[in-house]
DNA sequence: ATCGTCAAGTTAACCGATTAACCACGAGCT
DNA sequence: AGCTCGTGGTTAATCGGTTAACTTGACGAT
């Protein structure tokens, strides 16, 4: 605002606890127990002390404290991905519950890159984090995390995707009953021909989608029908779920008659691409195709139809595993590492037009 | 796998440069020096020490490194929320091109609450990161924020939104040409009765909606029409763009003769529910009522109809905020701060169905 | 008068990596 | 022999906050 006037005089010199310890002509260990009201500190020389480092704006450096605490309040985030509306919300939901506990978070995005994903896991444990929180990308590396695990101390929370043969707890959603409502609901609607739309990223299926696919056969092979056909592609790059859907869709009703009458895409963005692929080849839905998404984003209740979908409680993901992970914050040393713990959330059915 | 195998042996000393440098009978700074490949070690004991650390697990400990050399290699983001598409797309943007340069994210979100923000901005400083990209609030701290920025040197660069009172940099999109943009195409199309569909946050609009409005209706003074109308609503809770849409625009509907023949959302969300409350008034889009989006979203091309929208460049707009603060990080030594740099991205008109 | 106790501080040693400054030794030169 | 220079190291200080252990003086009890 007044360029004359400085916003603060060239203060180079670092305000740190040595500065307000001069000042008053006390010891830093003084000030030190001012500050966080811990030592015995007379009323008077602790309100001065507060008084003068509020005046000579001190900020503590956290990265001292840390040094010496070995704490950080800070949990590392590992996700496969930032920008889909799944990561985005289960991203806020972390970020509120460990806020709330007075933690912050120490992001970072493995682009579903096993080795990438295993940098990452180095670079927080050596950032100083005090617990990873992370979507596992690939199964294979879980050997290497459970090293890691063993290795330092450092308690790791999966979310989303389960690694079985680690020793590490998760919360996850039920997959694999997400795919059961969504065949059983469709059985229930009539639809005896049923699809399965997905993708693969890099030759590589995530195990959610085969937990999901294998709760849809389940039911399909529980009211003695076959296993559904799988329709999908791979991608290499980063295709939106929409025109990924949509591809795999017109090229599934290009062969002329409708192979079938449903189909369960394993996200909703998927479903949105294939809706649209369905309009466009001039049959109806639900009449002619029934749809069933996977997630519940918040546009699936407002497109056109509303599509019938299986609800993630991503919220409910995020909590709890910040808690589970602060759990063992505080359980600490050493602590007799029960089982791993392995928290399955149920998804449930959202029946709207698209079915 | 093999319990009978402790996966590392309870190996409860730290691993550090001492340990090492024990382990040679050398001293730590030979240990420095090979490790960081800069002092002057013979080949033959720094590839000894290489080995010896990769065998004892040897991990550094970056928060020593960074209280001594005063280099974190984070930037801290504050983001107003983490779950809409923008922020989602946004951030991975930025974690994309953090990581490209050696860089990590250090995140909060601020919840749109600007004593949070203001919190999040100290928090961040003290937990030392190397710069701040922030999506600001609100407007009316940029004073304690321009403070901060004189402070202690860290450079800051604002996203998305401006704060034109501040000395800081900022790289935003053109709000004022993205309101113009759809504006002109509308009023191209023949449209005259245009309606504005926005939400305000706790009683505050944000200063991007006002500029969208402002070139919305600049175009249409231009055409020598009166301003839009504004359909908005406040909210408090954390409710969906798509249904705060679709809320106001059946209360606009309601009044039976319908007010206009073509509304322009601020956001796509808002348009998804526009969009579902024009259908279910037995209105045709674009024939009765035409809409335009703001963002383009993945799925504003796959909806019904494909919503005409103004495209948001988000990762230009990422990576450019992550270039800016780089070369703030490499300018340093309290450089001559010339005036403040505003990047300005121009949004560009994505022409489809509903239009 | 003496000892114990306690409040109020102080000293100094960390935490682990970095870095300026210094040292020892051998080769090369005059 | 004496001097310089370069190589390959070492020592010790430092970053800023924390914490165990110690000091000092006042006051009460014995």
């Amino acid at each position: 605002m007044n360029p004359s006037k400085k916003p603060t005089p060239r203060n180079r010199t670092v305000v740190d606890m040595d500065a307000i310890a001069k000042k008053l002509g006390v010891s830093k260990t003084t000030v030190h127990y001012a500050l966080s009201r811990k030592g015995r500190v007379s009323e008077a020389v602790r309100s001065q002390i507060l008084t003068v480092a509020s005046e000579m704006g001190y900020r503590p450096n956290l990265l001292a404290r840390s040094l010496r605490t070995k704490r950080t309040q800070t949990i590392g985030v590992i996700l496969s991905s930032l920008s889909s509306s799944f990561h985005a919300h289960l991203l806020e939901a972390l970020d509120h519950a460990a806020q709330h506990n007075g933690y912050n978070i120490f992001l970072a995005c493995s682009y579903r890159d096993a080795d990438k994903e295993r940098e990452l896991f180095d670079m927080m444990l050596s950032k100083g984090v005090d617990g990873i929180i992370a979507a596992p990308t690939s199964n294979e590396q879980h050997q290497a995390v459970y090293t890691q695990l063993g290795g330092d101390g450092v308690p790791i929370v999966f979310v989303d995707r389960d690694v079985p043969e680690s020793h590490i707890d998760c919360v996850s959603v039920d997959n694999f009953v997400g795919g059961k409502l969504a065949a059983e609901h469709l059985l229930e609607a009539g639809r005896r021909r049923l699809g399965f739309v997905t993708m693969t990223h890099r030759g590589h299926q995530s195990s959610t989608v085969t937990e999901r696919l294998n709760g849809f056969n389940y039911a399909l092979q529980s009211a003695g029908l076959p296993p559904a056909t799988v329709w999908g592609t791979n991608v290499l790059n980063q295709s939106t779920g929409e025109a990924v859907g949509y591809e795999v869709m017109s090229s599934a009703l290009k062969s002329g008659d409708v192979p079938f009458d449903a189909v369960f895409a394993t996200n909703d963005n998927l479903a949105y691409g294939a809706m649209r692929a369905i309009r466009e080849a001039h049959l109806r839905i639900p009449q002619d195709i029934a749809v069933v998404g996977f997630d519940d984003q918040d546009a699936s209740a407002f497109v056109e139809p509303p599509l019938t979908t299986i609800r993630q409680p991503v919220q409910s993901v995020g909590v709890a595993a910040v808690e589970l992970l602060l759990r063992h914050l505080k359980a600490e040393p050493g602590s007799n590492r029960a089982d791993p713990e392995r928290l399955k959330i149920e998804p449930t059915l959202v029946r709207r037009g698209s079915s």
